[in-house]
RNA sequence: GCCGGUGUAGCUCAGUUGGCCAGAGCAGCUGAUUUGUAAUCAGCAUGUCGGCGGUUCGAAUCCGUUCACCGGCUCCA
């Protein structure tokens, strides 16, 4: 006999052997029946797995994420044996479950192209597949068996996937009569699959190595019931009104041109508000902090980059030296800019009372990002970083590393930013070669990192190979609305610019030191900015207002059935207007009862206006009032509640 | 850069197997009406069908190429 121990802490004794799936259908088949895997000692296992020691059991229903990777892993399985029915022939890559859904890497037969609109007919060949209900086998394979199937098979990738497992620890899962190199676990049978959607194709390169092959990775989601899948297909929809490049055309916030070329956003008159408002805010606060303005030019001398290193890093793939008429100097659009505020320190000697020195500036800068990455506001070619350097002591270090995470904090606590995640980005292990400097700095400054985000009490994650070419990084990301991640906030800690270009204080020793240099920019760039907080706002109903005059009010076209209401409302409510002179129009629109042609409305704070305060007109009063911006939300909030209620 | 897709008036789109001067709604402009704006009615205009080259008697529709955008991959100082 053996002991299981529940999560509430029973114990309940067993038949040595006896599965997972046998304990639950004991304790009762409501449950046997909506479980998916279980969590065996800490470890997701499959259901139908014996258990032959004492073990702590959890079982994992589809809320689960533990569940919801089995689903889609097997799910990934079926499509594969679907594609193999199909399309004799096809080699298999790897098909693992991700975030939302799962994919499959696969090298189509002869010169073959998988396009989308064979999605169709994999998805109904995966339903009539689901319906057999084929039980997922689990299955020891020696190393040498396992190569031997898969080079019958005449599979080149998982042959080279197998030789890099060690014998002993390989496992093959089949069901019906598909087999697959995998470690598991699985959903009991094929019946559980039963919504599929593949969403789209695209190319990835095998093992992520541009070097390498590129195969055709199919994306799919699955769900145990049709009405989950509708649900979901709703959601999609409904993340696309909140893009913030759908978003931005429609309230002219940013433009693109052809002529001006790919990746340099226009700033419109209304975006370029909202962008203002912004830096005002937080010039503002780093005024608090001490921090000093500084302005810098837009290109310096190629030396200045051969100095900091990102010429002979990046000068290949960047915008290309600007040549003189003499013909020899070069300058080159910066990249970055550090290299400028360095100079600046570099211009008289400090001493260590002067310390730390914080140079903050709104800087523009020109990185050539490859075409297929340019992508709305979130990656640009020309952007402006919300930039500060922090000369320092290494003693100083912690205490303004901790200060400029208040100031990130404070922001996204401003901005009702609630769902971000902390990230440590580190060397990569492996490939030093990407960076610069001794490995003697870069412990220094990762132990830095860590140490603080540690004693800030910081929830972060480690990615390693995410650090800049200089530097190790705590970068605070948050998603947009189809839940990509952009990283938005960024600290540096850098030992080695210092060093490239010989920054020193004197200590009170008398004796010349090096300074520790804090890169930082809390926004991470207006433009990728603007275009998460326009994703986050849009939609969100009622509204938010920070008391900093940055007001942002969207109602996405999500919320178009109330925008008639949210009209007469304010129209009950004798509003006229409450969005500034440069909003005039959108004002206008709203009192034209046009509101459901416009469905976003944007207002920026008065220049001349009191703190926390928007203007509002009232109906037949040519005089313009302010009211507490708390008590204009709450009389919106509450009409529209009214309303509402009557309504139903 | 790579794989797949898209590109028609300011916006959202329709354009049949290549064939009459390329269409609709919204926005715009002009005028009328007046219940205060809103609204309503009448009328007007609008596009080198992304660019270039080709096939054809004839192309928005077929082919090539290029640019931009979209979804991924790689990249991201």
């Amino acid at each position: 006999m053996i002991n299981i121990t529940f999560p509430d802490g029973n114990v309940k004794q067993y038949k040595k052997g006896t599965t997972s799936m046998e304990v639950a259908e004991s304790i009762s088949k409501g449950l046997a029946r909506v479980i998916l895997v279980a969590g065996v000692n800490g470890e997701t296992k499959d259901l139908q797995l014996p258990i032959n020691n004492d073990a702590e059991l959890v079982f994992y229903k589809w809320e689960d994420d533990e569940a919801k990777d089995a689903f889609w892993h097997s799910s990934a399985h079926l499509m594969a044996q679907a594609l193999e029915e199909l399309y004799p022939g096809v080699k298999l890559g790897i098909g693992p479950s991700i975030d939302k859904g799962f994919y499959y890497d696969i090298e189509m037969p002869g010169d073959k192209i998988f396009s989308e609109n064979e999605l169709p007919k994999v998805e109904k060949k995966m339903k009539t597949l689901a319906k057999e209900k084929n039980s997922y086998n689990r299955r020891p394979v020696t190393k040498e068996d396992a190569l031997k199937y898969y080079e019958e098979k005449n599979d080149k990738y998982k042959v080279e996937l197998i030789n890099d497992l060690e014998d002993g620890t390989i496992t093959f899962y089949n069901h019906g009569n598909f087999t697959d190199l995998c470690r598991g676990p699985h959903l009991p049978h094929t019946g559980y699959i039963k919504a599929v959607k593949l969403m789209k194709v695209a190319g990835a390169y095998w093992r992520g190595d541009e070097t390498r092959e590129q195969l055709t990775r199919i994306y799919g989601i699955s769900f145990p019931k049709q009405k989950m899948l509708d649900e979901y297909l709703v959601f999609l929809e409904e993340a696309k009104k909140r893009d913030h490049r759908k978003i931005g055309k429609e309230l002219e916030l940013f433009a693109f041109s052809e002529k001006v070329g790919a990746g340099l956003p226009l700033w419109l008159p209304r975006g370029a508000a909202l962008r203002e408002r912004l830096e005002q805010f937080l010039k503002k606060v780093q005024a608090e902090y001490n921090y000093e303005p500084v302005i810098t030019p837009h290109i310096g001398q190629k030396e200045l980059w051969e100095t900091s290193g990102h010429y002979a890093k990046y000068g290949k793939d960047s915008f290309q030296p600007i040549m003189a008429p003499d013909g020899e100097s070069e300058f080159l659009l910066k990249p970055m800019n550090c290299p400028h505020h360095c100079e600046i320190y570099k211009l008289k000697p400090r001493s260590y009372k002067d310390l730390p020195v914080r140079y903050a500036e709104f800087g523009t800068v020109y990185r050539y990002e490859q075409s297929g990455e340019l992508h709305g506001l979130t990656r640009v070619r020309s952007f402006t970083q919300d930039d500060a350097h922090i000369f320092c002591t290494p003693n100083q270090l912690k205490e303004e590393f901790f200060k400029v995470i208040d100031i990130v904090l404070y922001i996204f606590k401003t901005l009702d930013f609630k769902d971000f995640t902390t990230q440590i980005s580190l060397r990569d292990k492996d490939d030093k070669e990407k960076y610069i400097g001794t490995d003697e700095n870069w412990e220094k400054a990762e132990k830095a990192i860590v140490e603080v985000a540690q004693e800030k009490g910081l929830k972060t994650i480690t990615e390693y190979g995410e650090a800049a070419f200089y530097g190790p990084k705590l970068d605070f990301m948050i998603k947009d609305a189809l839940g990509r991640s952009w990283q938005l906030g960024t600290i540096q800690v850098d030992y080695n610019l210092p060093e490239r270009f010989e920054l020193e204080y004197t200590g009170s020793d008398n004796e010349k030191h090096r300074p520790v240099m804090i890169h930082r920019a809390p926004f991470g760039s207006m433009e990728r900015f603007v275009a998460v907080l326009t994703e986050h706002t849009a939609g969100k109903f009622p509204l938010w207002l920070c008391p900093e005059q940055v007001a942002v009010l969207p109602i996405s076209d999500i919320f178009n059935k109330f925008a008639k209401k949210v009209s007469n409302i304010l129209k009950n409510n004798d509003i006229r207007s409450f969005v500034d002179e440069r909003n005039e129009k959108i004002g206008k629109k709203i009192r034209d009862n046009e509101l459901k042609k416009i469905p976003y409305m944007l207002i920026v704070g008065e220049r001349e206006q009191e703190e926390g305060t928007v203007s509002v007109r009232r109906q037949g009063e040519g005089d313009q009032g302010s009211v507490k911006i708390e008590a204009f939300a709450q009389m919106i909030k509450d009409s529209i509640n009214k309303e509402l209620s009557e309504n139903k």
